[in-house]
RNA sequence: GGAGAGGUGGCAGAGUGGUCGAUCGCGGCGGUCUUGAAAACCGUUGUACUGUGAGGUACCGGGGGUUCGAAUCCCUCCCUCUCCGCCA
């Protein structure tokens, strides 16, 4: 969430930049000021009391040393009404926080100065494109297809011993997904980033402290019994390392890794947004996160889109980056850059990545702090991308790759799947 | 699942109802010494809110209670560890 102390000095800023991500924040920061001013007042009057009630107790006790029983019993009288007042000002206080809190998570991040405007997807920016566009052969069909021809995934079987969007990967495509998951993390591992394998259900306080609860709760999957929700990405337990971590400054950046498989309900999508792998209820990502300090964490941004495009290269596939418009960020997101494939057969474009910067977003909630040798400790930045998700490069390499004699392996891949066709 | 132990500052570990935000040690930071380093010695070292400032307030797992006063007593919830059982 954005800090108060943010909100208050700069409150026009604040309104006119929400309004590129189409949020009318008037009223809502109107709120929070006014309540930010009731739990000065109130906390300057409870602590007073408070003072003057620690006085009172510590004369009691010296009275009551001394013998002076009738002094002390007098001075004890006099605490009934400060307690009185701790109480009902301190209800005040804590009701006015909470109330605060309530409201500062429902206000979105501020988009960069960067971001286009715009309302939907339509109004991306497309930043860079590269790779070639593959010219099938008369015949080539949509990944669906070719899963069903070479016996690689079976849609209907996960059906059965799960639900839509559970499929169950067989032989050759189980193992380039194998391939792929490796080949991620070697490359993440060469590019400076520390491996780490997560565990695959958080708590609650971790699901808020990366900004999924309460607002996106109905993504996740719930396991009510043990109150754990299975992670819809691994940015989820990754970042929640550094929750409530004060880093020394000379440890930034940190770079992370990690191999998940990633849970998210979906609900609400239909339609051709779910056919084959384009949307799933269990997918398998790597994803990169970042800890950075908030004079670089700009340039960060940019190793990482690099980084993910020299990912994309290696695969051989025709990608594009987009930057988001304020109408297509996610509500944590200062800037983000999406990666899309394209995948032929269906002539569609696929996001593959979104990488983004939260700046102190994610860490105000988090309380991921840094402090430098004299300097006051402050929020750092986070960033994360996804470095790739498995199933729409899948496809796009199923699609693109197709010939009349199989399927085409990319050569970066081919010492990971150990076989360069599928037939 | 059964039984027990315990949650205190970066770590380790004391703590009698009052002068305890909290002993001591380690680590960290600064300094002396040294060509440099180590060692030794000296000093310093939590977080947040609040106040123009001196300062004030809160925090010893969370919440509640007793008391003039709670890290310390009571209730309750959560969590962790150990042993046994089961098990990849």
């Amino acid at each position: 969430m954005l800090t108060l102390k943010y909100i208050t000095e700069n409150t026009a800023e604040v309104i006119a930049r929400l309004a590129k991500k189409h949020f009318d924040g008037t009223a809502i920061i109107a709120q929070v000021i006014e309540l930010d001013n009731a739990r000065k007042a109130a906390q300057v009057q409870a602590d007073n009391a408070s003072a003057e009630l620690n006085n009172l107790s510590k004369e009691i006790g010296n009275l009551m040393k001394q013998g002076k029983q009738a002094e002390a019993n007098a001075a004890k009288e006099k605490t009934v009404e400060l307690k009185e007042i701790i109480k009902t000002i301190g209800d005040q206080q804590s009701a006015a926080e909470q109330k605060l809190n309530d409201l500062l998570v429902q206000i979105p991040n501020l988009p960069h100065e960067s971001v286009p405007s715009g309302k939907h997807a339509e109004d991306n920016l497309v930043e860079r494109t590269g790779g070639s566009m593959p010219t099938l052969y008369d015949g080539a069909v949509p990944h669906w297809d070719l899963a069903k021809k070479y016996d690689l995934i079976d849609f209907e079987l996960g059906v059965k011993i799960s639900g839509a969007g559970f499929p169950v990967y067989k032989g050759k495509c189980a193992r380039l997904q194998r391939a792929l998951i490796n080949f991620f993390l070697d490359n993440a591992r060469e590019s400076g980033y520390l491996e780490i394998q997560p565990p695959y259900v958080v708590n609650a306080a971790s699901g808020y402290g990366t900004g999924q609860l309460p607002d996106k709760e109905g993504q996740m999957y719930h396991c009510t019994i043990d109150d754990l929700y299975l992670i819809p990405t691994a940015e989820v337990p990754v970042t929640n390392i550094y929750r409530d971590v004060i880093l020394n400054e000379s440890e930034l950046p940190i770079k992370n890794t990690a191999y998940s498989a990633c849970f998210r309900r979906e609900a609400g999508s239909y339609g051709k947004d779910v056919r084959g792998l384009n949307r799933l209820h269990q997918f398998d990502k790597v994803e990169i996160v970042q800890i950075q300090h908030p004079d670089k964490s700009y340039e960060t941004l940019d190793q990482m889109v690099n980084y993910v495009q020299t990912l994309v290269d290696k695969l051989e596939l025709p990608w594009r980056i987009l930057r988001l418009c304020g109408g297509d960020m996610s509500f944590t997101s200062a800037l983000t850059f999406d990666f899309e494939v394209y995948s032929a057969a269906q002539e569609r474009w696929l996001e593959v990545s979104s990488v983004s910067n939260f700046e102190s977003y994610q860490a105000n909630r988090l309380k991921c702090r840094f402090k430098s040798g004299d300097k006051k400790t402050q929020l750092a930045h986070t960033l994360n991308g996804s470095a790739l998700a498995l199933p729409r490069i899948v496809a796009a390499l199923l699609e693109n790759n197709q010939t009349p004699e199989g399927i085409r392996i990319p050569k970066a891949l081919i010492p990971y799947t150990g076989f360069d066709i599928i037939d």
